[in-house]
DNA sequence: AATATATATAAAACCGGTTTCATAAATTGT
DNA sequence: ACAATTTATGAAACCGGTTTTATATATATT
C-alpha cells in the first residue's frame, strides 16, 4: 500500500510539504521562523517533520543563501602547544556568534596552505583566519581570490609594511620588540656575551625575532657575533643541540636568548646535563610563554605574546566584516610583555 | 558596451558555457574529466575558465553529488597533548585518499558533542570519527540518525559490550589492561601500599582504568583501600594535589599509579618539592606516553596506547565504509604496552 | 554501400532548499 | 458597508552545479 515514491531516501522539504498538505515555501518559512505562519499550520508542519525525522540539507541551503555557518581556522602546527590558547579563543567567539569553527592543520606545508585557500574559494566557510602563514607570491595570488572575510594573524609583524592594497585584516604581535626586551634585559643584568638560538633562519617570523636580538645588542653598544648564533629549527631537541654548541665555545656565553620556549626548554636540559647552573652559571630567556615550560625548574624567563587575545581579536574582526563593516583593512599590533623569572635573575658582576 | 548580465558576480558554469559557446554539461564534463570531449573543445573551455577566473561552487556540487570531500574528526580536548599523534595520523590517511580533514573540538561538552552529530545529519562531511565520546541516550539517538560512515574511537573499551546492533565501527585500547599491567608491575617490585590518582570518577573511561588498578590488586591478594584513591580531574595540578594528599598519609604509600601522564607529571612535581625521591622513596607510573613527560627527570614509567595507530585504523575504517564495504560493524581493540623507566625501577625490600 | 559502433555535444531534468510574487482571507479603519 | 491593511499561503523562479537522454557526426565493420 506504500507509495512508490518512498524510495527509502531521507525526507526532503517536498515530502514534508506533501504530507502536511502545504507548499514547500511554507515549510521553509516554518523552518527559518520567517514571515507569516498560522500557529495551527506551524504545529502541523512541525509534527510531520518530527514524524518523518526531517533534517534540512546543508548543501541545498548553502547554495541558495551563500552561507555555511562555518569559520575556518588554519593552524600551521599540530604539536606546537603555542596555538592552544588561540584556538580556544577563536572557538569561543565563533560559537558566541552562532557559527561553528573548523580547524585545518597545514603543518606549515605550502601545498596545504594553498589547499586551504582553494577550499575558501569554493566557499567551504564564511570566514577564514590564517595563522603564521607563508607569504609567497603563489599565496598572495590565491588570497586575492578569496571572497569571504579573511583575517591574517601572525606572530610576526614585518610582512605588513608597504602593501596598503591588501584586502585582509591583520592582527599580530611585535615579536621583534619581544626579543628586543628579552635581550635588553640580559644586557642590563650585566651580560655582554649572549648566545642566540634562532629557529628557522629562512622564515620571516624568525628573522623578525632575530632582528630584535641584533637591535638590542647594537643599541647597547655590543657586537653581534655570528659564532654566538645557532640556526636550525624550533624544536626542543634543537635547543638542546644549540646549547651544547654554545657551551663548547671559549669563552662561553654567560647568557642565552632563545627564539621560543621550546628551544629554551631544550637548552635548559642541556645545561642540566652538563651541570651548568641556571641562572648562576648561565642565564636563559625564551619566548611565547607556553604552558609546557611552566612546570620546569628553574622557571624560565619568557616573553608573553597573548595568544588568546590574538585569537579573540582575529575572530571578532571576521564577524565585523561578515556583518558588513566596510573600510580599509585593519592592522592591529599587540605589545609583547617580558616575564622575568628564575632563569635570568643572576646579576653578573665582573 | 558591457552586457547587463555581468553584475560583478563570480562566474558560474553558465557564464563559462556562454562565453565558450558550449553547453553547461560540456563544461561540467571538462571540469570532472568525464565522458567524451574533443581536445579542441576542452582547451577552449579551459582558456575561458582561466580568463574568467572560474571557481566551481562547492555547495552546488555537493547538492547533486552528495559528497563533500571532508572527513570530520571530533576531539574532546584542546589542550590534551595526548591527541596530537592521533590527529596527525588521521590527517595523513585522509589526505592520502584525496579528502580534507576538519577538526572540531568539543571540549568534552555534551552540547558540543550533540552539535557535531547534528552537523553530520546535515551532511557537513562524508565521514566522522568521534574520539572519547560520551554515551548518553541523547547521544545514541543522534548517532542513530547519522547517515555517513562513523567510526568511534575511544581510549576505553567497556562501552562496546552488548550493543550488537550498533551501526558504527569502533577502535579502541584496552585501558583496563593497561592500568592492570602498570599496577601489577608495581606489585612485582614489592609494593603493597599503592596510591591511585584516578581522574574524573564519573567518566566511564576513568572507571575502566580504575578497574585495572582494582583487579590487579585483587589478583595479587591485596586490599583496595579507599583512602589510597584520589578522584578529581585529569590535570597536572590535580596530580600535584593528589600526591600531596598521598604523602600526608601514615604510613604513606610506597608507590603511586596515575590514570594518565599529566597526573603523574603533577605528582612528580609534588614529590620533588617535598624532597621525596623517585624512585628511591616512592615509585610512580603513569599512562598514555605523551610527549610532554618525555623530558622530565626521572623518566616516568608509563603505558603506551599507540594513539597514532588508533587514528590510522579509525580513518581507514571510514574509507572502507565510504568505498562501499558492507557487513557488521567492526570492533577493534588494541593492546596496551607497559614502558618501564626510571620512576619505577626501585625494588622494594622489607 | 549499408549498418553498427564510438565519439561529441546540447537540452533538460534534477539535487533540496530559499525567496519573490501573486493572491486570498482576515482584520482594521472610516 | 467598503476600502485599506495585515496576515497567510501557494506557485514558480532560482541557487550552480551534475547527470541522463537524445541526437548528430565520425569511424569501424561487414
Amino acid at each position: 500500500m506504500q507509495k512508490d515514491k518512498n524510495k527509502n531516501k531521507t525526507p526532503t522539504i517536498y515530502d514534508i510539504s506533501r504530507v502536511a498538505g502545504v507548499s514547500p515555501g511554507t515549510v521553509s518559512r516554518t523552518l527559518n521562523n520567517i514571515g507569516y505562519i498560522k500557529n495551527e499550520t506551524r504545529e502541523k508542519i512541525e509534527t510531520v517533520m518530527k514524524d518523518l525525522k526531517y533534517i534540512p540539507n546543508r548543501a541545498a541551503r548553502s547554495l541558495k543563501t551563500k552561507k555555511t555557518g562555518l569559520i575556518m581556522l588554519a593552524i600551521p602546527d599540530t604539536d606546537n602547544p603555542f596555538y592552544v590558547d588561540m584556538i580556544k579563543a577563536v572557538q569561543d567567539v565563533v560559537k558566541h556568534h552562532g557559527y561553528s569553527m573548523i580547524l585545518y592543520y597545514t603543518e606549515g606545508k605550502k601545498e596545504d596552505e594553498i589547499h586551504v585557500l582553494k577550499m575558501l574559494h569554493e566557499r567551504y566557510a564564511d570566514g577564514l583566519i590564517l595563522v603564521n602563514f607563508s607569504f609567497t607570491k603563489d599565496h598572495l595570488k590565491e588570497i586575492d581570490r578569496i571572497l569571504c572575510p579573511l583575517v591574517l594573524s601572525s606572530i610576526c609583524v614585518s610582512k605588513i609594511g608597504g602593501r596598503e592594497e591588501d584586502k585582509f585584516d591583520y592582527v599580530g604581535v611585535d615579536t621583534k620588540k619581544g626579543i628586543y626586551l628579552a635581550t635588553r634585559h640580559l644586557v642590563k643584568q650585566g651580560h655582554s656575551v649572549i648566545g642566540y638560538i634562532g629557529g628557522y633562519q629562512e622564515l620571516e617570523a624568525f628573522q623578525e625575532r632575530f632582528d630584535g636580538y641584533r637591535s638590542a645588542l647594537i643599541d647597547s653598544g655590543l657586537t653581534v657575533r655570528d659564532d654566538l648564533i645557532f640556526w636550525k629549527d624550533y624544536h626542543e631537541s634543537t635547543g638542546y643541540e644549540a646549547a651544547k654548541y654554545l657551551l663548547s665555545l671559549n669563552p662561553r656565553p654567560t647568557a642565552v636568548c632563545a627564539a621560543n620556549d621550546m628551544l629554551a626548554m631544550g637548552a635548559l636540559r642541556a645545561f642540566e646535563e652538563n651541570s651548568v647552573r641556571v641562572p648562576e652559571d648561565i642565564s636563559l630567556v625564551g619566548m611565547d610563554n607556553i604552558d609546557a615550560v611552566k612546570r620546569l625548574k628553574p622557571k624560565i624567563s619568557t616573553v608573553c605574546i597573548a595568544q588568546a587575545e590574538i585569537g579573540r581579536i582575529a575572530a571578532e574582526l571576521v564577524f565585523k566584516r561578515l556583518n558588513g563593516e566596510e573600510g580599509q583593512s585593519r592592522k592591529i599590533i599587540l605589545e609583547p610583555r617580558l616575564i622575568v623569572q628564575e632563569s635570568s635573575t643572576h646579576l653578573l658582576v665582573n
